[in-house]
DNA sequence: TATGAATGAGTCTTCATTCAT
DNA sequence: AATGAATGAAGACTCATTCAT
């Protein structure tokens, strides 16, 4: 937990390192399944160096879920707060959502698999997140039924609906795989906005939204990446 | 494997609650966080007492596994097998999927969690399995399209949403729930139906089929249950 | 050990067998390789059933060197009470006990390799019928070269010689060998008698004089055989 | 097999005690019936630390086994490639064997009673082991009899002599024992060579050309000794 | 006579963790 | 910044033995 202050260089490197590794074993053979010892030898550090880096293994579990987490739950934010339209906002969340599933399906996968592991106050944030999380796609669907362009529906039911179709995706998906971010969320928004509508709101409809959207923010990424994570 | 030959009566029975213990923890715990010790003690049973029930701990989750899959796969062959239209059958055979996520949340969850955990045969036997029942999904769903009771699309695409929506159930349902399997499907359906068909195909379309098979077949049972499954 | 009184016929009968495969197993994985049940399954009996016929698993391996010691001492002391030449009565022990070596081969090699785990009275026991064969053995041996039929050396020597010759064999007896123990008892006794003699005493000598023991001594048997060992 | 790369200077020395440990308790109690916590607790090592220098227990009884048979093959072969006579050279082959016998009796006896333990390669390269140095055996005893020096008889029947007097002595020897592996081997090699020459070949004779080749080869040693074996 | 069920100590082995250096 | 050594609890699994029936 709390590390000595002063840190070389590479410190922060290898560390991340360091738990890129993890997440991959993890996602292979389970966190209970993978070994200390086989993540150090992986990276190339000794155990000992392993505890400098990182403390206790539930220490990795908690970094690689706040990797998919952090940025998705600010991205999400940043999304909720715009000045559009509730399907809209959906359809972007979307896609940033498949994008980081894509992106980190090992950390996902450890995630799903793995959130049981985690105790006090690390599983207590975890909950939290989750919660806020689904609390904003809860409030889009809801706009959108307001709005009418979603049919007046279970709200619990809708965010059940929306979070089954995108999250189970990990267990699908390859990094090589046929249909990226972009194109599995146009489908899925496709199934969500014509099925939960039932009432014809128009496909394309949404997609010009979106690249009308895209115009005015170009540039703009809603997904948080990189080192910032 | 091959048991010894002559059991008492009561061996079988406790060995079923031996497994449903186990199924129990392991959906708690997952398959590597609970010990064989644990579960001894939970069911009353010394550790030696448990390998003469079980075998080693890869037999329970091999029972397990068969537990959701075995029935799973022996109804949708059933209902495969049905002379009626395409997403009535794909109706019927989501209804049956949802009955036993629900009835057997810890198995589901065991399932989806823990298939990893197999070797060899148990494997194999298993990713058989699961992709029988893929084929029989993609079956039904092309024949949905070819009626023109849902729109064209990419079988895979269609076959992942189904999954989807199904499968990740068991990651929120709890026996309470206010949602039962009838209408969990009903529900789904109808988003995929619409969603997929993108043409109209109306609903309450889908459920009259429902009902009137049901008036059909009064007293047939689509799901296996009991003791043979 | 104190066995109910009454016993039905075929309870020496079924002991001797069950005695029989536990040498052959014993033999082949040794005493603590070889379990309980794996003689139990052999034989065709359960685990409690073992146990009404043997008791605890170390009186296997009594019965066992039990069965080798017993009739080789009752030989041995019939051989040496001959009023015979002590060269050929070291012969007819010699043959003797060759002939007990490949005979119950399985015997003699858990008697060499697994003495080391009875206990107590069984041990002692063990260790003083051994060491009475030894005597034996040294007796004739003194005697030989009292008379000068072998030349003189350190008695306990030529016991280690004679010994070592002979027992060792089972290391390399197969039932079906090209050598019976007539064979090798004519060859290892040649070795001794020209070697320890050092002085020219023919092989052929002796040989004859068995001969002509055996014609005097028609039919006569000095190996105890079967049920009374 | 392939220990972590980088070892302190106490490994290896630790390590060899260990092995010497298990060596004396496998002697005393045999390899199956010696558990892993008892070696620890006589070397003073926890069973965890007994891994980090040993790994799975049957690496002990390869290292004890090699022990015994690596020096003894490389000594035979030196022996063998000499350019003296055969008689000679089985001379120089017995003390070289008692030596090992008398210097490593506990190794002797693991290796004469459990070599059955090992499994694949271990068991194969043993066996190989073996063959090798009964063949360097076999070969000297022939060339003694194509020489005249030995009686001609059957060779299987000659290693076999040889082998059982030679092989057998582990069950005799004390450390502080009369005889050592010089007069052990005078004895066998006398017995041996009037006992399969049978015809007058002179002890005094071998023993003396011995002493000629000391001579020569002063200082010379022909078993492997330290830290090399 | 024989069995099926149960036990619990014991088997070998692995693991996360610590710490002196 | 990193390692080699050590620990000890826990892992799965086996075994000889007992006993009610």
């Amino acid at each position: 937990m709390a590390r000595p202050s002063g840190h070389g260089t590479g410190f922060e490197t290898r560390r991340q390192e360091t738990i890129d590794t993890a997440a991959t074993l993890f996602a292979r053979r389970g966190y209970a399944g993978t070994g200390i010892a086989e993540i150090g030898e992986t990276v190339g550090l000794g155990k000992g160096a392993l505890y400098y880096y990182i403390g206790p293994k539930e220490n990795l579990l908690v970094e690689i879920q706040g990797r998919a987490l952090r940025p998705l739950l600010r991205s999400a934010r940043r999304i909720d707060k715009l000045d559009e339209a509730p399907v809209l906002k959906l359809r972007l969340l979307s896609e940033s959502l498949l994008e980081m599933i894509l992106r980190r399906l090992d950390h996902i996968r450890v995630y799903e698999h793995d959130y049981r592991y985690p105790q006090g106050e690390n599983l207590s944030r975890l909950l939290r997140q989750r919660r806020e999380f689904e609390a904003i796609v809860r409030g889009l669907l809801k706009s959108g039924m307001e709005t009418g362009a979603l049919g007046q529906m279970n709200s619990q039911l809708a965010v059940l609906q929306f979070l089954n179709l995108h999250n189970h995706t990990y267990q699908w998906g390859h990094p090589n795989r046929t249909w990226d971010a972009a194109r599995l969320s146009q489908e899925y928004c496709a199934t969500l906005i014509a099925g939960l509508g039932r009432n014809g709101v128009s496909l394309y409809n949404v997609e010009a939204q979106v690249r009308e959207f895209r115009m005015r923010y170009d540039g703009m990424t809603l997904m948080a990446h990189d080192n910032n994570d």
